[in-house]
DNA sequence: CGATGTCATGACACCGATGTCATAACGGTT
DNA sequence: AACCGTTATGACATCGGTGTCATGACATCG
């Protein structure tokens, strides 16, 4: 591949000038100028990244570590693809900035991890971001200083910035919506209670009774999942179940994500139960595939993973620009409820306590 | 970020030590070696690609350009994730070659991509993948001949190496089981027939009934696939219709894709007809979500496609490490049939004849 | 004992850009 | 004419590693 050396030699120059011509320091002359064009058209020149590395110590470079390539596999559990969403909202904030994305994918063992950070750091990467697939604690091994970090959909004990969805806000925001159309006894049924989303997601629904002054009622939550697809289903069955034979039932069932609701609304089916005129159902996440096409269209929160990705790229890319000191901390991004069928008006009670309570 | 000379420094010993330490070429002292890499570590040294690159004209990089990132966002449409099962291929593959792969998504915009490109050569790529997502021809920029250059999914008229789905096989295979299991009038509801695919997979169709002795049927072939959902219902509706209108009705309906089958399964229903009790189908893809899932289970092809990218990065890396002029043109990659419940025995027809057929 | 070979190490040039500084030509001031 | 500022260009050092060659200390062999 020719250097500048050979572009300078093609057209009678020096070696600075044809530098000069390529990045617009320093004046020259029309015709110099002409003779190196030709001169690179000519040779097909191409930089030398690597080169210019030397001196101006700016690789131009991202480094992203993700699993969602190899987990892509995967994609007959009806999770979506987050993480896929997020390098998208990454990709497109990261574009305008002129730096490169590399990606590098753990193939699903997060024993490489270390390989593949050491990997970014030879390359001089100026900023690292790492996208994890549901929103969970991490922990990566330590970085220089120098290479700014970002955390999609992940945290960390270290309080590196990192960007996560609003599940408290989501939530609470569905269930608040829910409770505007009239309904009190909404059952909630969750997904592992392990997982960080249950946790917040549930913070929001209980901040959401109280704002309307419902008391929260243990009976109507419930943790509904489990490794296994069948126990699944039989967790589900047996908690709908017990809350339908409550003395005062649920009007709606919450649940953990979209593909619960879907089950969910397979089990009330069997019943002999229609949504959502005999019961309501709602779910989380907006899974395409799954909220638009089931019938009725699913009410559900959107998690807003492009918004997510492109908020990552922004606060990675402030701060290798800016060199003050770095905020840390999570950055919340909260999604919109997406009210479709699912869920109607509870016109059983009484009408005027219904008005009164959309007039608050 | 510490240099080999600040490790040099601190271990007292010069830099050229240092790197012998790095690289294991050179006999180091027993000491002077523990010496070394305590200062390694004691620093935090990672070495610079850039200063490596300039040397030994290695940058270990290998560019990929696909859209399978910004097009996951249509993942409602459901032709499955063709790239984005190529690229897992492609890293399962690359991964010990020690090789980096450097992603850039298209971001929906063909335009980008000679940019792309640039970037790619200025950081020295040693080759260069191009990711389609559907089986397709391609115009790529002409590329320096020192980067080899490997298409996925696609070709161009250069005779570029490439790796590509054998439709034809796949659908010759398809069509001489079902002939296998005692069907003779099959009808084929195609995609569009501008589509590689298609043009491949009509091919093996007609192989499969030549190979049997059966004459080709007009008939009983038709183009079904539209840009609109609804204008692709009405046309299968009415092919279907005036197929089974036909003196000698078809026994089977081979369809373009999954999704194409899914729809079939519909429309038999709507009519009365029980799959495949009454009538046979199969598809094209194996899309897991649609193939699996679908009752009954649907008989289809398979496109290997996470067997295509592996067989990309090994051509590519063969075409890298080789320096023996490189061979062109295509590799063909077949997957195999997956023979579920919606295609059954043809019984109707005569015992003895069916008889024949399978011992043939 | 001198010749030869191996081990361990360092000095120095080089890869391909760019930053710094020097130089020369030219036009305009005083 | 002496001086200055601008424009256009080149010489040279530099970035951080690695390849080449030289050197010195030992061990081995005839």
């Amino acid at each position: 591949m020719a250097t500048i050396y050979d572009v300078a030699k093609a057209a009678g120059v020096s070696a600075k000038t044809v530098s000069r011509v390529m990045n617009g320091d320093g004046p020259v002359g029309r015709a110099t100028r002409a003779a190196v064009e030709a001169a690179m058209t000519d040779l097909g020149f191409v930089p030398s990244n690597a080169a210019r590395m030397m001196r101006s110590h700016k690789s131009g470079l991202i480094g992203l570590i993700t699993g969602a390539i190899s987990t892509a596999q995967e994609i007959a559990n009806p999770t979506g693809l987050p993480d896929l969403f997020i390098l998208h909202g990454i990709q497109q904030a990261m574009g305008p900035s002129g730096k490169t994305l590399m990606i590098a994918d753990t193939n699903g063992q997060s024993d490489g991890i270390p390989g593949l950070i050491r990997t970014f750091l030879q390359h001089r990467v100026e900023g690292l971001i790492y996208v994890a697939d549901h929103h969970k604690r991490v922990t990566l091994p330590k970085l220089p200083a120098a290479v700014p970090l970002v955390l999609a959909n992940c945290f960390d004990d270290a309080g590196t910035p990192c960007i996560l969805p609003d599940d408290m806000q989501g939530a609470q925001d569905l269930v608040a919506r829910i409770i505007g159309v009239g309904h009190r006894r909404i059952a909630y049924l969750t997904l592992r209670s392990s997982i960080e989303a249950t946790r917040l997601r549930t913070c929001g629904y209980r901040a959401a009774l109280t704002d309307a002054g419902i008391a929260f009622d243990a009976a109507l939550i419930r943790d509904c999942d489990l490794e296994s697809t069948e126990g699944t289903t039989q967790l589900l069955w047996d908690a709908i179940d017990r809350m339908l034979r409550l003395p005062d039932a649920p009007t709606v069932f919450l649940c953990g994500n979209d593909a619960m609701a879907m089950k969910v609304y397979g089990i009330l089916r069997t019943r002999g139960l229609k949504v959502p005129e005999d019961i309501s159902v709602a779910g989380y996440d907006n899974h395409h595939i799954i909220a638009a096409t089931l019938f009725p269209p699913l009410t559900t929160v959107e998690l807003p993973y492009v918004a997510m990705g492109v908020r990552t790229a922004q606060r990675l890319l402030a701060m290798i620009s800016d060199e003050s000191p770095h905020e840390t901390g999570p950055t919340l991004v909260s999604g919109p409820v997406y009210w479709r069928d699912s869920v109607t008006e509870r016109r059983k009670t009484n009408i005027t306590q219904l008005k009164t309570v959309r007039e608050e």
